[in-house]
DNA sequence: GGCCGGATATATCAGCCTGATATATCGCCG
DNA sequence: CGGCGATATATCAGGCTGATATATCCGGCC
């Protein structure tokens, strides 16, 4: 019925760098995609199965070296590289992100500027921070990893979340100076009181 | 047990502003703030049930004019204005947007740059859309709604969108030059045939 | 030796939300 | 009067999050 389950794809085009574990894939996820994409357990685990039981990945050979440990590394099979060879292709569907900042500036009219100036200010505040943290990422990827065949796709991920980070942070400067220009004008805002 | 919805809140918001159907909402929704947030009939219909229950909304004393023709329209609370209001105070809790896009040139690391510039092309042309469609939707703005208190708050959406888009469109053109030069040099990607 | 805490590891569930589907009525135009 | 598009509500499969439960391994510390 509704849209297709894009975590299959992540799975899959994580495995096929590397046979992994349920575990090691949320973590693989983190660490190389985590600025514009993560993995719950709680989608990883059911998936791993049902994709499992078609036969898109499999179980590796366990060695029995780790005791008693329950550990289930999966691997793509051959159906699995074709399925994400063809999402691959498939043009991105267009989607409206949902932007609670936005909602709460847009009601906050039936309030007063006040709350919504806190609100920009905790948004900037924050996106100051995740681009200190990219920029730091974007330096690292930089100095090591000079030969891997995938570090140009990684600097084109970074570039986006810098782009758009900074994009944001005007956004806030000129936020911030209209709604303090409305908080010295009065106008005709209701003000409500906190509870 | 997960996050609070936020639909309860979108409904309270635009029925602060005027009493209105289910349906109503849903386009009312769609016409102010639908550029940055959308709900479905799925949503809408079960979440105002609920919240009828909760005495946050509540039905409006029905008008036998329209024959026999169901109608519900929904009139916000007073304890609907509270919760309202301590929603806008909160402070939006920040998450990672998923960009199906940027997973999609990720891992076409492993295919080669030729599909990912495709993606990137279809992405481009389908921000300009928008990009444009904003911009009409300003120039409406700026000329009629003179005085409308609530029209900053929709210029300052409308900007957030524009920076945004402008954001995004430059990210593309680095994005092509950086793809069409791996597609010169060949380097180390494999390639993988269509089905 | 024994114990604790943090990392490793898997599983399950309530509840939000989307997109699809179903159903029925109303007003208008030809 | 028949068809069509707008109005209107409802339901459901399935994706996904964040919380919770459970158990093991390993290193450090007393």
């Amino acid at each position: 019925m509704a849209r297709e389950s894009t975590c299959r794809f992540a799975i899959l085009g994580m495995l096929c760098r590397e046979p992994m574990s349920g575990y090691d894939l949320r973590s693989a996820i983190e660490r190389s995609v985590g600025h514009f994409w993560q993995e719950s357990y709680g989608n990883l685990y059911p998936t791993l199965k049902q994709m499992a039981q078609e036969h898109l990945v499999e179980l590796e050979p366990e060695e029995p070296s780790r005791g008693g440990r329950v550990r289930k590394a999966y691997r793509v099979t051959e159906a699995g590289r074709t399925a994400l060879a063809q999402w691959l292709r498939r043009p991105v569907l267009p989607h409206v992100e949902r932007n609670e900042l936005l909602l709460k500036l847009f009601f906050g009219a039936q309030v007063g500027p006040t709350d919504s100036l806190a609100q920009v200010e905790r948004s900037r505040s924050e996106a100051e921070g995740l681009l200190a943290a990219l920029r730091l990422i974007d330096e690292n990827v930089r100095h090591s990893r000079g030969d891997d065949p995938e570090r140009p796709y990684w600097h084109l991920s970074i570039r986006a979340g810098l782009l758009g980070l900074e994009a944001h942070l005007r956004w806030c400067d000129e936020a911030r100076e209209a709604l303090q220009r409305m908080e010295r004008t009065p106008g005709s805002t209701k003000k409500r009181k906190a509870k």
